[in-house]
RNA sequence: CGGGGUGUAGCUCAGCCUGGUAGAGCGCCAGCUUUGGGAGCUGGAUGCCGGAGGUUCGAAUCCUCUCGCCCCGACCA
């Protein structure tokens, strides 16, 4: 992509309503803009990372049998009846009405669709186990949006939906999420830690929290240090994990004879990222979502939900990885790989490097931000600190001279001069 | 939903107290000079001063109502 057409609204100055850094910088660096309280329109740069790590969550709930669907956003109000949620849910639930004066509402959750569409379509023990999901647009009326798209109003969410025949059977779907969570969030380049939860509205009695750790997240947590080198490893042993104290504030007890001794436990802010219910046959029972078991008397299915903020990463993520300057992409999520800096467009000879630069890494697929605009550097350097890609390649009159370009790392801020192919070489597909 | 704050140019904000033709910096447009870390000079465009009502010869400014947004608390992916 060419910065000089590309829709890129950089800020230079913080916008007086972003209070933290993952906002303030969405703001600045063109990824999104607010249309009203908690709810923001995604521009190019913004719907780039979000869509990558919808990805990333997509591959995982794959990986772990979980089927992909699509549900309505707008749902009708008879069947939060049916489950008893219609009252209990309060003004969080924006309700409207059609033509016709029939009471609608725009989701907040999927429990209700879900379980009738399942209901409706699975008959015999013989179908279970079955988990489906979707990635789908949320809208929860929050007394108070705040912190961008942390905690917008509108928001998208990926739910996952469990259906088993019995305890059993429901707690091994719970294991395979809870692990499929610790597998996304580590892709994404983030610490996760899964925290014992109160299950809150959605109710049940198996719940945990998955907190990323970043000190302006909104929840205090507790956690066993052994944690830390437990996450390091590639496989993780889940009986070790579950052993270890991890708690939000509103659960933390010192007293508890689970918490460690201090000198092992460590104090952080979290902001939630996922969080899953294990909650039995609390719909299921509700909304007579029956199967014939295999003595051919009816069983009501046990089901748990599955649910990871998506829009919320893009901000937790950042909350995670960014400097005084700007955002520092984690790889696997960044809008582009590589920033390309022509230090003076305009000049044929680093117009023709750059051009035959951009040219071959596209070819290769590699994703290129190619900041060809009739610039000063400086004002070049800035933006493309700001955006943060992970690499940025820069081209100027003096090293075209000699053969040299610079490449520098935004994670770590190293610079590095090479030879033009050996920059060529280290971003080719694949490396 | 309680408490506090704030709405003036694309952004950051001054002006309001004490009423009298709408301002600055940055950004934007044009030209020239520039180009190795948010440039310099010259010229230019941009405002329902959040909205409605009122007071007044005259309102961004005073009064009333209203809406939006932000912050602090109780709830959530």
């Amino acid at each position: 992509m060419r910065l000089s057409s590309y829709f890129l609204p950089t800020l230079k100055e913080t916008p007086a309503e972003a209070q933290i850094a993952s906002h303030r910088l969405m703001l600045r660096a063109g990824m999104v803009r607010q249309s009203a309280a908690g709810i923001y329109t995604w521009l190019p740069l913004g719907w780039r990372v979000l869509r990558k790590i919808e990805q990333i969550v997509r591959e995982e709930q794959d990986a772990a049998g979980a089927q992909e669907l699509l549900m309505p956003t707008i749902q009708s109000a008879d069947i939060w009846r049916e489950s008893g949620r219609y009252d209990a849910y309060g003004k969080e639930m924006l309700r409207i009405k059609d033509r016709h004066d029939r009471e609608m509402l725009y989701g907040p959750t999927n429990e209700e669709l879900i379980t009738q569409l399942f209901r409706d379509n699975v008959k015999s023990y013989r179908q279970l186990p079955k988990t489906l999901y979707h990635i789908q647009w949320k809208f929860r009326d929050e007394v108070r949006p705040r912190f961008g798209v942390m905690r917008g109003r509108e928001f998208l969410m990926k739910d996952a939906y469990s259906f088993d025949l019995d305890f059993e059977g429901a707690k091994r779907s719970y294991e395979t999420m809870f692990n499929a969570y610790l597998k996304t969030f580590k892709r994404m380049g983030l610490t996760a830690i899964p925290m014992a939860a109160d299950s809150g509205a959605i109710g049940g009695n198996l719940t945990h929290e998955f907190h990323v750790l970043a000190e302006t997240g909104e929840s205090g947590v507790y956690y066993d240090a052994a944690y830390d080198e437990l996450a390091a490893k590639d496989a993780i042993d889940l009986e070790a994990l579950s052993r270890l104290y991890a708690v939000t504030d509103e659960k933390h007890d010192p007293t508890s004879p689970q918490c460690p001794p201090p000198d092992r436990l460590r104090v952080a802010r979290g902001i939630e990222v996922g969080h899953i219910f294990y909650f039995g046959t609390k719909y299921s029972q509700a909304m007579n979502a029956v199967v014939s078991g295999p003595d051919g008397n009816p069983v009501t299915v046990e089901m748990g939900s599955y649910g990871i903020g998506v829009s919320r990463l893009v901000g937790a993520i950042i909350e995670a990885n960014h400097d005084e300057r700007g955002i520092k992409w984690p790889e696997a999520v960044a809008p582009f790989s590589i920033g390309l800096i022509n230090l003076k467009s305009g000049d044929a000879a680093c117009d023709k490097v750059c051009e035959d630069i951009y040219r071959t890494l596209s070819e290769q697929g590699v994703e290129v931000l190619y900041d060809d605009r009739d610039d000063r550097a400086g004002v070049k350097f800035a933006d493309m600190d700001l955006i943060g890609l992970p690499w940025q390649l820069v081209v100027g009159p003096k090293g075209v001279a000699s053969g040299m370009v610079e490449i520098k790392n935004r994670a770590t801020d190293v610079k590095e001069t090479l030879s033009l192919e050996s920059a060529l070489a280290r971003f080719a597909r694949g490396q």
